[in-house]
DNA sequence: GATTAGCACTCTCAAGTGGAGAGTGCTAAT
DNA sequence: ATTAGCACTCTCCACTTGAGAGTGCTAATC
């Protein structure tokens, strides 16, 4: 534990670092922040921030800047975590009710407006059940022997699949296959509708198994691949100004591993701040991540999150990523719980 | 016109650039390329090529590198373009055929292969009707006041979208209203539909405004969201090493301006080459773009590129764009046209 | 004992310097 | 028309240098 003016000045630290991006002085420390104090005073203390491995500096006489000890500190205590602010909030929610017809277009629209709220990367996966359960299917012929096998899922999320068949088949036909297996597969999931055993034709046995294997893939697969957003911000950030970091990270991006490696951190409720080195990939030694999971818990979750640089504004991401994570809660709920409020009219 | 020589000397100008990226010298022309001539020679020719601007030089006594208008003269006159080997084009069709049932995953999976064909950026637009048709609707009751509307397109794309009742409605209903208006408007586009004068219950009438609306702006837009692949390559590309260069790349594709003012150039048959200034876009005075449209002429139809830097492999470019628009096409007629073989069965 | 003023010291950064090397242009010979 | 030879130009890299910022330390002060 660290006393208070030892705080207050890795607060100062912290702060003057993550906005303006250069090491900070004593001097800097010293005056301007209602301190009384000398920047000699600040040396001796910022002396032993140093050694005790809150601050880190780029060789013995430059200024400090935060290491990742440094951040943990002040984000675990001293970080000043305002809640977003009402004109902000209304915005947003304005926003996503403008698109409330098509939301698919959510995950992509949380995506956009924390990219741009907090001007560094994020990232959204779309929400998606444990385990699926099947609403209803549909088929619709596309040519003699093929037609295209459509499953909604409870979450309205749909899935698509062509099926081909040893045999002709009308639309007629493809219509009653589908409202039979509708109706005996409708509400169960994928384990489920394997334990049922009923008399089937073959184009039904056909339809089935595409059926479950669908289902089966889609609830193996725990993160899809991710809407990422705001690439241009991190690159902007001098951080990044070699390419060659870029190019790691980059292929951590594209190559997917940010979902496999870092995502599945998130399992427990609240937002996660992941720091620098804490990171599994290195790659990202030097960005943080701020996540949260999202979603009805237990059931049907997504994760969001920012990512940036080390030197990122921790307070405004964790209030970001909190109010878009609820947000985004609020609205996977609407259309999975069986609701009492209609949806708005217009 | 150049004398043939001279176009020996260009083609292999751009040859060792494209593959070296460094600046040519007369010596490395004049040996090793079975140029029976000594340098002093080739330095006369270069002289002469630079004053008729296929070559610049970035200070008199460098090499020479080729201008925008020497990659157009050896793009146009000197390209030894060869077909894509044949293994490749094997392994490319086979992975195709891998996911022929998540034909979503086309426009994705071209993407993947064309970025790591040419080791650059792809671009691909899904292919999209001019004026889409309607082939089947479906509700599913989501909330009592709350369904959602799927509308199947001609080329099995799907559109789906929430829509709000004033009353409180029951599955069975709906799908009696979807079976209806599916009679009634399959096959049809969106202005036949509006041109129907149709008995219709309030329901109906929602129904059908939904409907009406985005079949609209689907048709509107005339380019979605393209597939993005490959900004690694680019960003490994010595010309990005500057970090601003890529900022201004990267302002236009995440902006989505490459979309609205590149691919409308595309318009005829055929692979076109954009090279450097010919782009209208600033930030791309450094980069060419090989694109071809693939689809049905005349109705249904994506676009396919490739971004990279000026000092691209244009042979290998062209071959690789011209064989995935091809092959694009194909899968397309293959689901458009009412086919007469059956799909691969597995 | 905590705080502060003062000063020498350290380190970076930018600008400047000076080969070494690569490649050309020119001239004169073939 | 082609080529050999040579002086010249320009970049690139390593090195130096001076200015500036900021510290650590010591001794004086509250």
């Amino acid at each position: 534990m660290l006393s208070e003016r030892m705080e207050n000045i890795l607060r100062i630290i912290v702060g003057e670092y993550t906005s303006q991006g250069n090491p900070v002085s004593s001097k800097a420390i010293a005056r301007g922040h209602g301190l009384e104090i000398s920047p000699a005073t600040v040396r001796n203390e910022v002396a032993r921030l140093e050694e005790e491995g809150y601050i880190v500096r780029r060789h013995p006489s430059a200024g400090g800047i935060p290491s990742d000890k440094g951040y943990r500190y002040y984000v675990e205590f001293l970080i000043t975590e305002a809640e977003l602010p009402m004109d902000e909030r209304l915005m947003i929610s304005h926003l996503f009710h403008q698109v409330e017809r098509e939301h698919a277009e959510w995950t992509r629209l949380a995506a956009v407006l924390l990219a741009r709220m907090v001007r560094n990367l994020s990232i959204v996966t779309a929400a998606k059940a444990f385990e699926s359960q099947l609403k209803r299917l549909e088929l619709v012929a596309v040519q003699d022997f093929l037609a295209l096998l459509i499953l909604l899922l409870r979450e309205t999320r749909i899935q698509q699949q062509l099926i081909a068949f040893d045999e002709a088949i009308s639309q007629e036909e493809l219509t009653l296959v589908s409202n039979k297996l509708s109706a005996a597969f409708g509400g169960l999931t994928c384990s489920q509708i394997m334990a049922q055993r009923l008399e089937l034709s073959p184009v039904e046995k056909t339809v089935t198994r595409a059926l479950v294997h669908m289902m089966e893939a889609k609830d193996e697969q725990r993160y899809e691949e991710p809407q990422i957003e705001g690439l241009r911000h991190v690159f902007a950030q001098p951080e990044f100004a070699t390419s060659e970091r870029m190019l790691s990270l980059m292929e951590v991006l594209e190559s997917g591993r940010l979902a496999r490696s870092v995502l599945p951190q998130v399992v427990d409720e609240g937002v996660h701040v992941i720091i620098g080195a804490e990171n599994r990939e290195d790659a990202m030694r030097e960005c943080s991540i701020v996540v949260t999971q999202y979603g009805i818990p237990g059931e049907v979750s997504g994760v969001l999150g920012v990512l940036g640089p080390t030197r990122m504004r921790y307070g405004r991401a964790i209030s970001a990523v909190r109010y878009m994570g609820l947000l985004m809660s609020e609205l996977v709920a609407e259309l999975c719980s069986a609701g009492h409020r209609p949806g708005n009219q217009n």
